[in-house]
DNA sequence: AGGCTTCCAACAATCGTTTGCAATGACCTC
DNA sequence: GAGGTCATTGCAAACGATTGTTGGAAGCCT
């Protein structure tokens, strides 16, 4: 033997080289077949108890590690999942990372996270690099409504999940928040302030939550018996604080008369604060505001920012948890998941001036 | 042939399965092995270029992609490193990130991340499964100040780089700001506008930079011919709006005389403005407070913070960089950077009243 | 013409698992 | 006691690439 002792020889193992199933087969005198089975859960009633304790304990002596890499390709599975979304440092998306960990980890699953900047190309070049890594699903968060690389993954029924955003296609799970009844919350607590004039600045209309939000804030409008006018309406091109700040001046450069907006997202409301405090109006004893997403400090803006609140690591945990099905049985039926939104009341809404 | 026409096969290679190797090599005509050789530019030059450009042609029709998985068991390395953070959901860390990923990509690499939550033994677990993956290198956050997991990976000249905090061992590549600039930066800055007697927020003494800044904070008052007292500083238990604001509350209790609070950084710069708002202590009129990192958006607080920037993508790029560096030579010697900061000044700090 | 490189491509082993199939032997039944 | 079932284990072929070794053809020299 090579080796002085056998602690010599088990150092070998643990230290230098990772020990493989091999030489935990050769250690417990048995095949290597049947270690893989005594040490896989799923298989382990395939082997006698007495031998598969002792390829365990062998397994421990080792101190061996499965390699996933040859676990991977053997069975073109891998544990894993990609999570496609724009741009990590939008402060939309750690909660949901997070989220996704946490629900996939009790499965043993975990997170391969890539940035895409909204480059439809890079995405695409992103998704096909996950796949090639075997990852066993896709959550993707992405911002375009219509999308071709979607379609082709839905239609090759590889498991996936939106998330934070729909698609037009229905066949897509989806879990978000219920923005509809976010937005209603929004503009009834502005009603019921007092406000009649409301304008809305919208977020991209190429994305489902600018314009599903737009249509909300109509359609509550209505509701309401309170003026829908398309003059107090502007689109931005971003969900970008210089966006958020450009449609606001808009408004006001056309001297449109509104007591508050309802803006389509945090950082468009920090846009308005902006404009707001160039020209000296107050918010809120001029102007009320209130956001959506009720991100990462927002409480600490001057006036905290009465906004809508979703749930990011919620969504997350959910949409792994949809996704894990999928995973597990590809057949199990499309199911989406809307998650109630509440609203955070803080200082941006008060009262308009009479 | 099962296919009723050329076009079939190749469809059922680009849409159904994934063209191999092998696939590629028979529709070239050639064995596999100099198909690899032929389409690995590192043996380019050991084909002949005819039988190369076949290979080429034949691996672009049949929409070959090589399986990294496959590669990665043959060759034990895997074009990816892991990052090893806190917590995605801190502001600090998603631009470090995406400047590692940066400074990754034009080498091809990609990158893992994981989160810890500063959990020792969670910390320990998500290594050992990164290199389980054949991450061929990890950058480091790790906030505590001990650490044995890294002294063992350096020992085994693992390729590493810690970012934005520093260990003791000096054995291992760091990437960080200037801390102890900054801190002069934020104190000067103070002085100038006439203040004498500056308090301390300080970060946890289990951190490097924690105890890094507030050693160059007494270094600073002392070269400026400054008090420094004791008694002017607060330390916290976690980088926390909670623990700034406790901190700050238990100087203010003790009848502390200063000025003004440098904060060991903007999340312990928050909660000193929530206890001066709390008091009714107005910002920078009755106190002054100077934060540390320019997070996102804390140019939106009222009063806009006055802070102390660290290059964080860069710390990321660089990080990456001297990590590919490693990789690609463990012989490399071992090299820290110090990336200069800058003080961002708006209008949390302004001259002591009378 | 024989012997020498040089170039190129094929061969085959290997990375560490998983898994269908076959073999063995124990036990049971009629 | 022949035949059947059942539990257990071994065998060997994959998965898809990389790479050291081998061998044949061509080209050059003396």
């Amino acid at each position: 033997m090579r080796y002085a002792t056998r602690l010599q020889f088990l150092r070998y193992f643990v230290v230098v080289r990772t020990a493989t199933l091999r030489d935990v087969a050769r250690h417990a005198g048995v095949h290597p077949g049947t270690a893989s089975r005594a040490l896989n859960p799923r298989t382990r009633r395939l082997v006698n108890d007495e031998t598969a304790e002792r390829v365990r304990e062998a397994a421990e002596q080792l101190g061996y590690r499965p390699n996933p890499i040859a676990r991977s390709l053997k069975t073109s599975r891998s544990a894993s999942v990609g999570v496609v979304i724009p741009d990590i440092t939008n402060p939309l998306f750690p909660p949901i990372v997070r989220g996704v960990e946490d629900g996939l980890y009790p499965a043993g699953y975990s997170a391969w996270i890539v940035n895409t900047d909204n480059d439809a190309e890079r995405e695409s070049a992103l998704v096909s690099s996950l796949r090639s890594r075997q990852v066993d699903g896709l959550i993707v968060a992405t911002a375009r409504l219509q999308h071709p690389l979607i379609e082709e993954l839905a239609a090759e029924n590889f498991p996936l999940v939106l998330v934070n955003r729909r698609i037009e296609s229905p066949s897509v799970p989806a879990v978000t928040g219920d923005d509809a009844r976010g937005v209603a919350l929004a503009i009834r607590h502005l009603a019921e302030l007092g406000h009649e004039r409301i304008a809305h600045v919208a977020g991209p209309p190429w994305t489902s939550t600018g314009r599903g939000r737009h249509r909300a804030y109509r359609e509550t409008l209505q509701e309401l018996g309170l003026p829908v006018d398309p003059g107090l309406v502007a689109g931005c091109e971003a969900w970008s604080e210089q966006e958020g700040a450009r449609a606001l001046s808009r408004l006001l450069a056309k001297k449109a008369r509104f007591t508050a907006v309802l803006a389509g997202n945090d950082l468009l409301a920090l846009g308005c604060y902006d404009v707001l405090n160039e020209r000296g109006l107050d918010c809120p004893a001029d102007m009320s505001v209130v956001g959506f997403n009720d991100m990462a400090f927002v409480d600490k803006l001057r006036p905290p920012l009465t906004t809508v609140r979703i749930p990011h690591h919620q969504i997350g945990a959910e949409a792994a948890r949809l996704l894990l099905d999928r995973v597990e049985n590809r057949d199990t039926p499309v199911k989406s998941i809307l998650l109630p939104l509440t609203l955070v009341e803080r200082q941006s809404a008060a009262p308009p001036a009479r």
